[in-house]
DNA sequence: GCCAACGTTGGC
DNA sequence: GCCAACGTTGGC
């Protein structure tokens, strides 16, 4: 099982708004990253633990936890010209952009601060949210860093 | 293939 | 609102 951080703008999507879908679930974001493209269409896998991160706000923080809940599938508004993500390039016989469906599983109480990450930073180092200038929507965590995430919420 | 210009991200 | 970092675009 891996484990991941995504991004999102509470202004566009927040964590309380994946609670308010049904059965918690839905399909994430429009991305239009190759990298974090890559990880989702080669990587995920139904099941994997996954951080929902706020970011763009006061306070940025991990604010729940999920899972991913489906194979990662093409992106249809790829295909849709009057869709604002409309891609000439991606084609149903060759899409470009892919999406997963993720579920909430816990809501955190107390969201564990990117202030309070960057604290661990020497522990957490190689974290790409900590990383100047990194702007992935979409980063890999390692267990060992899932876990010590965990055991910052009751600090 | 180079690189300047531009747009986006996202913390502060 | 500012600005650093970075990706993409497009002229050459």
């Amino acid at each position: 099982m891996r484990h991941w951080l995504v991004k999102s703008e509470p202004n566009v999507f927040s964590v309380d708004d994946l609670e308010a879908c049904p059965d918690q679930t839905r399909w994430w974001k429009h991305v239009r990253n190759y990298q974090a493209r890559n990880f989702m269409r080669d990587d995920m896998q139904i099941g994997d633990r996954v951080f929902f991160y706020h970011s763009n706000t006061d306070i940025p923080a991990i604010v729940g936890l999920a899972e991913i809940a489906s194979e990662p599938y093409p992106d249809p508004d790829a295909f849709d010209p009057e869709a604002k993500y409309y891609d000439p390039k991606s084609d149903p016989e060759n899409p470009r952009w892919f999406l997963v469906d993720i579920r909430l599983t816990t809501k955190l109480d107390q969201p564990i601060s990117l202030k309070t990450i960057k604290a661990h930073s020497e522990t957490l180092g190689d974290l790409p949210l900590i990383r100047k200038g990194n702007r992935l929507s979409v980063m890999p965590v390692t267990s060992e860093q899932w876990d010590y995430i965990m055991s910052l919420r009751a600090a």
